[in-house]
DNA sequence: GCCAACGTTGGC
DNA sequence: GCCAACGTTGGC
């Protein structure tokens, strides 16, 4: 049936050639009605959507016969009740009834809160509930609950090209729009390369503006340039490192609602900050990079009062230091040295604040000691390999801070402090033999992998930040693998490193660049972490459970269980059991259940498949 | 419990 | 700003 309403749409009138705004209303407003008819007339219909009806809906075909389905559905006047033996147009529509009624009688102008609406549905706690629920009762099913919402024709790209705009309502860069096309044959763009992409050979983009959907008039269209300088800053201050100083990049988005651009002067001496920052952060936090002391250009960003003259501020180490490089943490009014910033980067935040703060609201972060197993074999291996970065920056920089030899750190310290036995770090990239089948080195950094990541439910899985006591004993590479988020991925093993999409797989094949929709986002399945992925994400035991058919337990983690809205028993057993205790003290209890052994056999076979592909 | 979907975020 | 993909959710 499906198909059959597909082949009809090549024939049906372009929705296109309708002038836009009448069109839009009319079938949004015939689609209203339809909602309300449906939903009176047959509110059981719903769940006769099949997996498959809704893939053919999903499937961007579709959507050009949505339009069509609508013009004759106006043709035949309100009465949409479904039939026997007729194609079931509640399946086709409901969400964009839903969707529609709730977007009925909307002009643009309200594409903003409309879009928002369907946001807050996922983002919004609190109040969101009622509204949820309120919602439901014409929102069967997310997936069809708003994706074709919002959608306006925009003829000037072409016959059936749709445009959505869509704020932003929450996270840092609340507020902001984003612009979506829909193309006739169901591209679903997202961005303006992908627009030129879709559009290559039919129409010319050079001096269309994505953004607001028009074209310029012998406007060049602004080229960009990328900052590449920013990344430090922001993988600093987005992850453990914030309080080191901002680089070129303080220019985000972030930095621009901190201070006052204009006020952010530029080139502050190397030593004036950064040691300064070093005495006033303690020993108890992490240090500085020695190469970010010295090569970073480093912003003073001002304190908050608008006091025009440096006050000279003494520092720790006995360092004159201005006020001009000092804040005053927005949380307890203390004034320090540095450039710490709240999570969100928006306030100053001083660091034993910050620390708090991490503590409080990130309870899967936790800081510890660094301290050598004396074990494994990093701590075995005395000799420095002389190839790795730090040995490399040992030789060019002697007197700069010594790091210690990357072959030669320990691959799973222990940490001091509360629950702290079993807690191993990742290794960095260039740990990584060169060759894959470095088993033995492979094994024992998976195994370690295994104790530290001893998790079968995302929730317990934790972020552990290593706190370096000793300045030898930290890498630039132990920042780098914080900054990212790394649950997923341990970067070590060859799926981590590969770096090219098979392109085949249901994952590439959903990418846009593989001419997908983008819907499910994710990885290509052999570049999944063999140890750290989720199981489900894993090339060969999709809809396998945890074990093969060896018997072997198999790659990969679990799936989580994630119960912020259905509490399991074994949340609720956490939860009662250790309060709001996010005391590493969970370690304990974490399930074991892909701790096990290294799972040789299911891993060879992985890494084989891998290699083979 | 599994899965598809997608909001969100980090890196470039 | 764009893109990749992570993390979480709702629906089944």
């Amino acid at each position: 049936m499906n198909e059959e309403t597909l082949e009809e749409s090549p024939k049906s009138p372009v929705p296109g050639k309708e002038p836009v705004e009448e069109d839009v209303g009319q079938s949004t407003e015939k689609k209203s009605s339809e909602a309300e008819n449906t939903s009176k007339t047959a509110p059981a219909q719903e769940p006769t959507a099949t997996p498959d009806s809704l893939d053919t809906k999903e499937n961007p075909s579709s959507d050009p016969v949505t339009d069509t389905e609508k013009e004759i559905k106006e043709e035949e006047g309100d009465d949409i009740r479904v039939t026997a033996g007729e194609p079931p147009i509640d399946w086709f529509e409901p969400l964009e009834e839903d969707d529609d009624d709730a977007d009925s009688g909307r002009n643009d102008a309200e594409e903003e809160s409309l879009a928002g609406e369907s946001e807050r549905s996922e983002s919004v706690p609190g109040s969101e509930k009622t509204f949820k629920k309120i919602y439901q009762l014409n929102v069967p099913r997310r997936k069809r609950s708003h994706p074709d919402e919002g959608w306006v024709e925009w003829p000037i790209l072409g016959e059936g090209w749709k445009r959505k705009e869509v704020v932003r309502r929450s996270g840092s860069s609340v507020g902001q729009k984003d612009v979506y096309y829909l193309g006739p044959r169901g591209d679903r763009v997202r961005s303006r390369v992908e627009l030129v992409s879709v559009l290559e050979g039919f129409l010319d983009l050079s001096t269309f503006d994505y953004k607001t959907g028009k074209f310029y008039e012998g406007v060049a269209h602004p080229t960009r340039t990328r900052n590449r300088a920013k990344r430090k800053m922001r993988e600093r201050s987005s992850s453990e490192s914030s309080w080191v100083d901002r680089g070129e990049g303080a220019d985000t988005p972030d930095s621009h609602h901190r201070l006052t651009p204009s006020q952010v002067p530029k080139n502050l001496s190397c030593n004036q900050t950064s040691f300064s920052s070093h005495s006033t952060m303690g020993s108890s936090y992490q240090a500085p990079r020695s190469e970010e002391r010295s090569s970073e250009i480093r912003i003073k960003l001002p304190p908050p009062s608008s006091s025009s003259k440096p006050i000279p501020i003494p520092s720790i180490n006995g360092d004159v230091m201005t006020e001009d490089n000092t804040l005053f943490c927005a949380k307890c009014g203390i004034s320090f040295i540095g450039t710490w910033y709240d999570k969100q980067r928006k306030r100053p935040c001083c660091p034993g604040c910050w620390a708090a703060s991490k503590t409080k609201e990130h309870p899967m972060i936790r800081f510890r000691k660094w301290i050598p197993c004396g074990q494994c074999v990093g701590c075995h291996n005395n000799i420095n390999c002389g190839q790795c970065a730090n040995c490399k920056h040992g030789l060019q920089s002697p007197e700069s801070r010594k790091r210690i030899c990357r072959k030669r750190k320990c691959i799973c310290p222990i940490r001091k402090g509360p629950g702290s036995a079993g807690y191993m770090p990742q290794t960095p990239y260039s740990d990584i033999p060169d060759t894959f089948d470095d088993i033995s080195f492979q094994s024992e950094v998976m195994e370690s992998q295994h104790l530290s990541l001893k998790s079968s439910d995302t929730e317990n899985f934790s972020v552990n930040v290593d706190v370096d006591d000793e300045d030898d004993l930290s890498t630039d590479d132990d920042d780098d693998w914080h900054k990212k988020r790394k649950r997923r991925s341990c970067g070590e093993c060859k799926a981590c490193l590969c770096r090219k999409d098979c392109g085949t797989c249901d994952f590439c094949v959903d990418k846009p660049k593989f001419g997908g929709s983008n819907k499910k986002r994710q990885k290509c399945r052999l570049r999944q972490c063999q140890r750290q992925a989720m199981r489900h994400l894993l090339p060969f035991q999709m809809g396998q459970g945890d074990y093969g058919p060896d018997g072997q337990m198999l790659p990969g983690r679990p799936r989580p269980h994630y119960t912020y809205s259905r509490k399991s028993n074994f949340k609720k057993n956490r939860a009662s059991a250790s309060g709001l205790d996010f005391s590493d003290n969970d370690d304990d209890d974490l399930p074991m259940s892909w701790i096990t052994e290294p799972a040789s056999v299911s891993k060879h076979s992985y890494e084989l498949s891998v290699r083979d592909h």
